[in-house]
DNA sequence: AACTATTTATAAGA
DNA sequence: TTCTTATAAATAGTT
């Protein structure tokens, strides 16, 4: 429609298709306003120029937003959004839940908190308690156990190791010259553990675990 | 631009205005088309008839939801959605952590995994056990006593009573004929505590305490 | 759904 | 960008 057709194809001249793209545009948005006003449909119309900007048409009385939400809607896609923020807002209930019991908990076993336990309560909980020291006790045992053997097979170590340097002596005096075993790495402490136990590395203390408010409900931990 | 102008305001006659929803919507779906390939701009055109039917075009290798996202972004509407999920990553995240930090020091503090402890902080956590077992007693202890002088405060007063019951029979038998006095409620156990302990509610045992797993990562408790 | 008289949109030019 | 205008396209009313 016009002085001559064209052919639906982009148009390759720029400032053909720029002027185009402003008549055609203001075609299109009246167009979709006449729709909307004959016939009562909602539309929503965006369009982005190639230049990035933003032109929009939405019928009256409504929002491009309600458009689009409605959109969404008929196209069961907002459902998926909706449950993906209600799943997380559970799985945040039920991880509060489980930090507030943890708390409460450790707030009872610390006996920072024993308000609602009865005589029952404290005698298991003392129970568990001196399990607990028990425990301890024998895993320090054992560290320190672990801590003399190591101690002990450093030094034999270390007697071999003499040995093994006066052999080469004795046979450097029998005539070899080059320089031969290598100095040994002491600048591990001789109460280190074994290979066997982690390296221990102190955490910054947790200020927030006595802040930490209750929210009502308590568990039985043992 | 046919027979007849018309004019653009809602058309009465159903038939009518169904027929020509149909035929422009098709004219500007096609408009919406020429559009976007005669001048490469990005369209997205959202119709709803009035009877909640849907139609659309989005512009070639666009999705609709895309443009959509795109539009939100350009009116700065989606961030707020996209802040929202973050916050909510994020503080799950958060929970999470907290949570599995109290996990650690539980499992540390009952003696159920004392590993990457070394002697050092091993006797920290006997002597906070200790500490604990200590303020575990003193409540008992305190609950105890409590429970006996309520014992005691409940004999008095049944003696008490005891004593008005008397004092009424002797001037019933002055010469007053009506019924007195209450029946004492003896439901409660002589054992109860005072009305300043509250009610002890026995919870059920959280078997995901133990199925938890740990993190990796440790923290100090005491 | 097809037809067509008429209106409307717009391509090219100024 | 805007106006002009010849011509293409859309469509209202009709069949």
């Amino acid at each position: 429609m016009g002085r001559g057709k064209i052919e639906i194809k982009r148009i390759e001249n720029t400032n053909n298709r720029q002027v185009t793209f402003s008549k055609r545009r203001v075609g299109l948005l009246k167009k979709a306003h006449e729709l909307a006003v004959l016939t009562d449909a909602r539309i929503g119309l965006i369009v982005f120029s190639a230049s990035g900007k933003l032109y929009q048409y939405q019928s009256p009385g409504s929002s491009m937003e309600e458009i689009i939400d409605r959109f969404l809607k008929a196209e069961n896609i907002q459902f998926e959004n909706r449950n993906i923020h209600q799943q997380l807002h559970c799985e945040i209930t039920k991880i509060r839940h489980e930090t507030d019991r943890l708390q409460l908990s450790l707030k009872q076993i610390t006996g920072e908190d024993l308000t609602g336990l009865t005589v029952n309560d404290l005698n298991q909980l003392e129970e568990q308690l001196e399990f607990s020291v028990g425990k301890v006790r024998t895993r320090k045992n054992q560290l320190l156990n672990q801590q003399l053997e190591n101690l002990h097979r450093r030094v034999m170590m270390e007697q071999q190791q003499e040995i093994e340097e006066q052999k080469v002596r004795e046979i450097r005096e029998m005539g070899f010259l080059e320089p031969f075993g290598q100095i040994l790495d002491d600048s591990r402490s001789l109460l280190h553990l074994g290979p066997e136990i982690h390296p221990f590395q102190l955490q910054p203390i947790q200020p927030n675990l006595q802040e930490a408010e209750l929210h009502g409900h308590r568990l039985q931990l043992w």
